[in-house]
RNA sequence: GGCCCCGUCGUCUAGUCAGGUCUAGGACACCAGGUUUUCAUCCUGGUAACACGGGUUCGAAUCCCGUCGGGGUCACCA
């Protein structure tokens, strides 16, 4: 997500994510090679570490450019000679002498001044072409006319831009140069660059901080493919292998990927909300004045503009992810809600829909607007998933709602046990209505009943209404749940 | 360090291009009240920002310069 990237293209082909276009590249190479634009060299590694390690000593910045005294007939016939015996050699882009002009619609015009972009490698040793060779042929070819990626590319676009000022087609068509927009990089509270590697990171910190652990109970990961991964930051375990991980030692990871999300019950039209408004706003109000930021998607569509994408980079504010999802959880139709979180269910905690089985609607209905997640969706109802010599008393809520008051909590409840029966069919409506009737005709506050009941049913005050709250338990479940608390809750 | 981008409440931002209507508006969070059978919701109110310094101007959050701060990037990775 941090990496941005996508492409408009004009045939409305897929995007590129891994170009692939080094089969087709050998021919725009060759013709970059003939007119000079691209020449071999044949450096190695080594040595061009120790130019980099002199120029540091220097306090220079080291660049690679083309020698003074180039020999180009020398070097094309050290090329010619490679070529047939195979030896590697890598090709050049000789990059212009003028400042390249990049058009942004985000930020505007910035000029590059040719001096701090090196003569960057377009087909590397191995034959294959460097990423910025790839992209810039391959977005040629897919006819790509928008770029927008984010900010940490805008450094490359010089390369690419120069690129597709001196490529040519086969017929000698000049490459066109997309349209290309930078949006602000999103990054973590604390200030770091929100990235895809982040999980990771969070994951081998823990693993290289406990070696004992790394022989224990990894046995899902090769030790090869544990080492590797330990030592080289910029790799990915696969996210199975890292979320078993985590869970071994215990670390909670940050929702990164869109899956993420899903897991911890994001609504796909909350996320896309809440991102849509991360570097961008429609710059509307809503009639009340205030600035109009919940929209859905066919607003998106109609109002997005690349004009109004902010400049600047922003922290991703997980409180506020949240109260758009608690309030597109919220603004769902119970059914479309209940079906909601009936699918998020079956992906990720089946055992709530074994535990509720046919309470599930009632139970959707009761959490629907308690949640900000749907993988809250346990926690408002959890009374009703325990059994109930499981229900714990809590002192404080017995004592003021059992103890204290006039008339006395148990002896409300004791009273209203006795009209449990006669409520029919015993459903959230009759309930309470039932609840209603009692307190009306002893001429109490609904209060008076309604919190003795909720100790007597949950354990505590606090509980979602009263006719959801007995309705998930059940007739025999609230009669068995009062005669305990009957019991367990006289005063000492 | 070189180059590039950015700088309005704690956070996301409106306002900046076309200077006055901005004693700077909204959202999230936070605080205080209120409604409600608890919770959640909902309603009302509140705290809180133009990074700093010069300049231009009758007038600057808005234009210019400098400083400081944040970020990105400097590979035969993508």
């Amino acid at each position: 997500m941090a990496a941005r990237r996508s492409a408009a293209t004009r045939a409305g082909s897929a995007p590129s994510t891994s170009p692939t276009a080094s089969r087709s590249t050998s021919g725009f190479l060759d013709r970059l090679v003939e007119a000079g634009l691209a020449y071999p060299a044949f450096e190695t590694g080594e040595e061009l570490g120790e130019m980099r390690a002199a120029a540091q000593a220097r306090k220079e910045t080291y660049r690679y450019r083309q020698r003074e005294d180039y020999d180009r007939e020398g070097a094309h016939a050290e090329m010619r000679r490679r070529d047939a015996s195979g030896e590697p050699y890598v090709l050049r882009f000789r990059m212009p002498d003028t400042p390249v002009h990049v058009t942004d619609a985000v930020l505007g015009e910035i000029e590059f001044d040719q001096q701090h972009t090196d003569d960057f490698v377009i087909r590397k040793a191995d034959g294959f072409p460097t990423y910025h060779m790839a992209v810039v042929i391959d977005d040629e070819l897919m006819g790509v006319t928008h770029i927008l990626r984010g900010q940490e590319h805008l450094n490359n676009t010089p390369r690419h831009v120069a690129l597709q000022q001196h490529l040519t087609h086969e017929d000698g068509t000049p490459f066109r140069t997309p349209v290309y927009a930078h949006m602000p990089l999103i990054f973590n509270p604390d200030g770091s660059k929100m990235s895809k590697r982040d999980k990771d990171k969070i994951v081998r910190k823990a693993v290289q901080s406990e070696p004992e652990a790394q022989a224990r109970s990894l046995a899902h990961i090769s030790q090869t493919d544990l080492d590797a991964w330990l030592a080289d930051k910029t790799r990915q375990l696969p996210p199975a292998s890292l979320l078993r991980l985590a869970a071994e030692f215990g670390l909670e990871l940050p929702e990164i990927d869109v899956e993420d999300f899903r897991r911890s019950g994001y609504l796909p039209e909350a996320l896309c909300n809440y991102l849509a408004l991360l570097g961008w706003n429609p710059g509307l109000k809503n009639d009340d004045g205030t600035d109009l930021e919940r929209f859905d998607k066919p607003f998106l569509c109609e109002h997005f503009a690349l004009e109004r994408i902010g400049k600047s980079n922003a922290k991703f504010d997980r409180e506020k992810l949240l109260a758009f999802n608690q309030a597109a959880i919220a603004a769902l139709p119970a059914e479309d809600f209940a079906a909601a979180l009936h699918e998020w269910c079956e992906r990720y905690d089946t055992g709530l829909l074994d535990a509720l089985g046919e309470r599930f609607v009632l139970a959707a209905s009761a959490a629907q607007p308690r949640i900000k997640t749907l993988s809250q969706c346990r926690e408002p109802i959890a009374f009703a998933l325990a059994a109930a010599e499981e229900i714990r008393f809590d002192d404080k809520a017995v004592a003021k709602a059992l103890h204290k008051g006039e008339p006395n909590g148990l002896a409300v409840l004791a009273e209203f046990r006795e009209s449990l029966a006669s409520i029919e069919p015993f459903d959230p409506e009759q309930i309470e209505a039932a609840v209603k009737a009692f307190c009306e005709s002893r001429e109490i506050g609904m209060g008076k009943l309604a919190q003795p009941l909720r100790v007597a049913i949950t354990g505590g005050n606090v509980s979602p209404g009263l006719g959801e709250t007995l309705g998930l338990v059940g007739r025999d479940g609230v009669l068995a749940r009062i005669d305990r608390c009957l019991r367990d809750c006289v005063p000492a």
